[in-house]
DNA sequence: GCAAGGTC
């Protein structure tokens, strides 16, 4: 038998339906798919991997185990080094030697175990275990071997370590490898029938990038977090990626704050070309506005002797008028990081887009999202791609149009490899298929792929120069001729600006100028989209992981808010490692690991020694900061406190700060002056951000809190504030009373002390007849109640609009809402898989749509929970 | 409790 070993399991597929002579046949050894088929009568089999299966990690008989191995090194391995550089070498114990802890001896202890850290030794660690166990039932049985994994630097590396397993069990089974960039027939079959060997250098050099990132992100994520501790769940982390990505936003910011804005005015004139001379009381039709052909007046002087001349004209005399038509080329085809940074544009961030694409992919909807390739290969047959998404009414005439035009010719970008096609759509989905945020990315990618196929667009540009009393105003105005792909890609369009007909020597009406004094704007704060395409230029990280890196960046709370600005901690962070650690801050350091490891590749030079350099450079930049720890220990503290500042205690005077509850994990405002002081209050769920203004009712601070997908509202912190008050609903009568024979009202109300709302039995203590309440939004009362529980339905009023509710949480009928909706979504999707593709689609489709709804259900009960 | 890179 010969055993493929591939990437991933859709890779698998493709190359068992690609080289066997018959229909491949799905299998599955333990719970991991394979595929079996004949070539020539020999039996082969395919397996999927889920990328990387092995993962290196510190030797783990040199990590004392305890709290995530983060306590210190163990004296026990004869791996640690027994001397470090005279740099590095500080008397390490605080404590005495030897230093024992639970009966295990110490070498270093937190802090001054991480020099060690520097040097220790790696070893590469299952990390999929249940495809390993499968890999190596394969191998037993195979009579050879072919590394199928993708034809690039990581590929070799996965490639590599599943060989490692495979020889665990079959040390002796030939071993291939196979090269191929596209799953055609051809290239398939071509890379099968000239397979090579693996290319172990450029397996090392994957090898060599996992260790210095192992270690620089282990080492200096632990300093940080240790110098200044701030409880767990508090990790202050640092990499080769994400630092110099902060590092970005933080120079931006800095820039930002350096910037002095000057002051410039503006000049705007009111015409209307309708009239001859004005004012005109007309109806204003073929009015419009037009700046001076000085659009920033840098001096007041200039400007308003402007202004002074064109004070009391009537009148203003068509100067020139300049018409130019200009094309707007149809945009390239979709890769990962133009489909990121479009839908960003769109309000999806990129880690969204991508958890969404994945899932359309699976789905069937789109093709395969981690691409680079921005050319469409020839393989593809695009009229066939425009026939299947046709269906959807709001493409179906654009696409006929499209394929009655003729041969169909799509735009290239720059980028052309081979692995996969741009991202494109596979199936036919309508607004009804897909949950919105879905179906939004799916209208992007499907518009986008008939954009590429379209013509160019055309458009009018036109330049009215206009005098007033010698003045020169500007009005420009730009017609879209002909619209080409507009018409479907409407996506980052600016709005037509209609100028009326004019001639030259023309008059028009004057209704006269008006100036306005502004100030020049500090450059922008990146979005994520843009920060994306900033990485992508600095080759830091990979279109797989850069959207994983910026989120990474906001949950350790270095960056915050879209656009993206620096946290007070994020600025620290990156200040104290710029000072003391300037090699991980600078994407100088991915610039040169790719040098070392192209030599490596090249055979040039090996890892052992591009490692140890690594880790020599490490040692001194941890030597550098080590000694000034008590300096980035307090620049951290200010900055911790000065995010967490919300305003000033009334009581005290100290820091009012936003800090989590040890018990409930909630958050709360306290008062820094805690324990003299206990002044607290309580806060909603929800993101919050303390606000500059204070409440303009009662002048206590302020804070924005953002519930989960809801947008943020602004609120008093003092539960006693007016605005916070909420008057009592009676929304209904209580059943239970009503069952006893008595009668009592049934109250919306809102707990000031907690700020949790409920209804509750004006008689509770007897018959405990309560509800809980959304957080936020008008209750109003209905005089409905429940058919399934006859709890009182009420309204609530956000800002997102009404929507009526049962307040019973444990109501039967959320449940058969719930049950109904999943049958009409199976419904829909299994009658789609059986119209696709029959019986085997159909199979695999059906627990797929099963799990999508229950994860849904499961995500919508926790959120109306944690309402 | 750590990185970045694959993939689900």
């Amino acid at each position: 038998m010969k055993l493929v070993v591939t990437e991933k399991n859709d890779a698998a597929t493709k190359i068992a339906s690609l080289l066997g002579a018959k229909k491949p046949k799905a299998d599955k050894v333990y719970s991991t798919p394979v595929y079996r088929f004949e070539v020539d009568g020999e039996e082969w089999v395919t397996i999927g991997l889920r990328g990387h299966i092995l993962e290196p990690d510190f030797t783990p008989s040199l990590i004392y185990k305890k709290r995530g191995g983060w306590r210190g090194v163990t004296a026990d391995g004869e791996a640690v080094p027994a001397e470090l550089p005279a740099s590095l070498a500080r008397p390490p114990f605080k404590k005495k030697k030897p230093f024992t802890e639970d009966g295990v001896e110490l070498k270093a202890w937190k802090m001054d175990a991480l020099p060690y850290l520097v040097y220790a030794p790696i070893e590469k660690l299952p990390k999929e275990k249940e495809i390993i166990r499968s890999l190596k039932n394969l191998a037993k049985k195979a009579d050879s071997i072919v590394i199928a994994t993708d034809f690039d630097r990581e590929g070799e590396l996965i490639g590599s370590d599943a060989l490692s397993c495979i020889q665990e069990v079959n040390p002796t089974a030939p071993v291939s490898r196979a090269r191929y960039s596209a799953f055609t027939k051809e290239e398939i079959t071509h890379a099968f029938s000239n397979l090579v060997e693996l290319d172990t250098n450029l397996a090392s050099a994957g090898a060599s990038r996992q260790d210095i990132d192992l270690i620089w992100g282990a080492v200096l994520t632990r300093y940080l977090t240790l110098v200044k501790f701030a409880g767990y769940g508090n990790v202050r982390s640092s990499g080769r990626v994400q630092t110099p990505t902060l590092a970005l936003i933080v120079a931006r910011e800095r820039e930002r704050l350096a910037f002095i804005p000057e002051d410039y005015w503006v000049i705007k004139g009111a015409f209307d070309a309708g009239a001859a001379a004005g004012p005109t009381p007309g109806d204003g039709e073929l009015a419009f506005v037009a700046p001076h052909s000085t659009a920033r007046f840098k001096d007041e002087a200039a400007a308003k002797a402007a202004m002074a001349a064109v004070a009391g004209a009537t009148n203003a005399t068509v100067a020139a008028v300049d018409k130019r038509t200009r094309k707007q080329q149809p945009p390239v085809p979709f890769n990962t990081t133009s489909l990121m940074a479009a839908a960003s544009a769109e309000g999806l961030s990129p880690a969204r887009t991508m958890r969404i694409a994945e899932s359309l992919y699976m789905d069937g909807y789109i093709s395969y999202p981690r691409v680079d390739n921005t050319v469409y290969p020839s393989s593809l047959d695009l009229a066939e791609v425009v026939k299947t998404i046709s269906g959807n009414p709001a493409y179906g005439p654009y696409c006929n149009q499209l394929l009655s035009a003729g041969e169909l010719h799509a735009t290239r970008g720059k980028k052309e490899t081979t692995d996969h096609p741009p991202i494109y759509p596979t199936a036919k989905a309508t607004p009804d298929d897909l949950a919105p945020a879905d179906y939004k990315l799916y209208n992007l990618i499907a518009r986008r792929f008939l954009a590429t196929l379209s013509d160019a667009a055309v458009v009018e540009g036109t330049k009215v120069t206009l005098d007033v009393a010698g003045e020169k105003f500007a009005a420009k105005g730009d017609v879209l001729v002909s619209p080409g792909f507009r018409a479907i890609y409407p996506y980052g369009m600016k709005k037509d600006e209609q100028l009326p007909a004019m001639t030259q020597g023309q008059q028009v009406a004057f209704n006269g100028a008006e100036c306005t004094k502004k100030q020049t704007e500090p450059p922008a704060r990146y979005s994520q989209g843009k920060l994306i395409q900033e990485m992508e230029k600095l080759g830091l990280g990979t279109k797989s992981t850069r959207h994983s890196i910026i989120e990474r960046l906001y949950t350790v709370k270095y960056i915050q808010n879209d656009p993206i600005e620096p946290s007070q901690l994020g600025m620290a962070v990156c200040d104290a490692l710029d000072k003391f650690a300037p090699h991980i801050t600078h994407p100088q350091m991915t610039a040169e690991l790719e040098e070392e490891m192209d030599n490596i590749a090249e055979g040039r030079n090996t890892k052992v020694a591009v490692v140890t350099n690594s880790r020599n450079l490490l040692a001194e930049q941890l030597a550098n900061l080590i000694p000034h720890s008590e300096e980035v220990k307090d620049a951290l503290a200010d900055a911790v406190a000065a995010d967490a500042y919300v305003g000033k205690c009334p009581k005290c005077g100290k820091d009012l700060q936003i800090r989590v509850s040890q018990k409930t994990r909630g958050m709360f405002i306290g008062c820094a002056g805690w324990p003299d002081c206990d002044v607290t209050y309580p806060l909603p769920k929800g993101k919050v951000e303390a606000l500059p203004d204070p409440c303009p009712t009662c002048g206590m601070p302020q804070v924005k809190v953002t519930a989960f997908r809801s947008k943020p509202r602004t609120i008093c912190i003092d539960p006693n504030c007016e605005t916070n008050k909420e008057p009592d609903v009676v929304v209904g009568e209580c059943p239970t009373c009503a069952a006893a024979g008595k009668k009592a009202k049934l109250i919306a109300q809102k707990n000031p002390r907690t700020l949790k709302r409920f209804i509750r039995c004006e008689n509770y203590d007897e018959c405990g007849v309560g509800y809980p309440l959304p957080q936020y939004g008008v209750i109003t009362a209905t005089d409905e109640v429940c058919e399934h529980c006859g709890a009182p339905m009420v309204i609530v009023t956000t800002n997102r609009g009404p929507w009526k509710l049962c307040p019973n949480f444990s109501c039967p009928g959320k449940e058969i809402e719930a049950e109904k909706k999943a049958a009409a979504k199976e419904a829909k999707a299994t009658e789609k898989a059986a119209k696709k593709a029959p019986a085997k689609k159909a199979a695999a489709k059906k627990p797929a749509a099963k799990k999508t709804t229950a994860k849904k259900t499961a995500a919508k009960k926790t959120a109306d929970k944690a309402e």
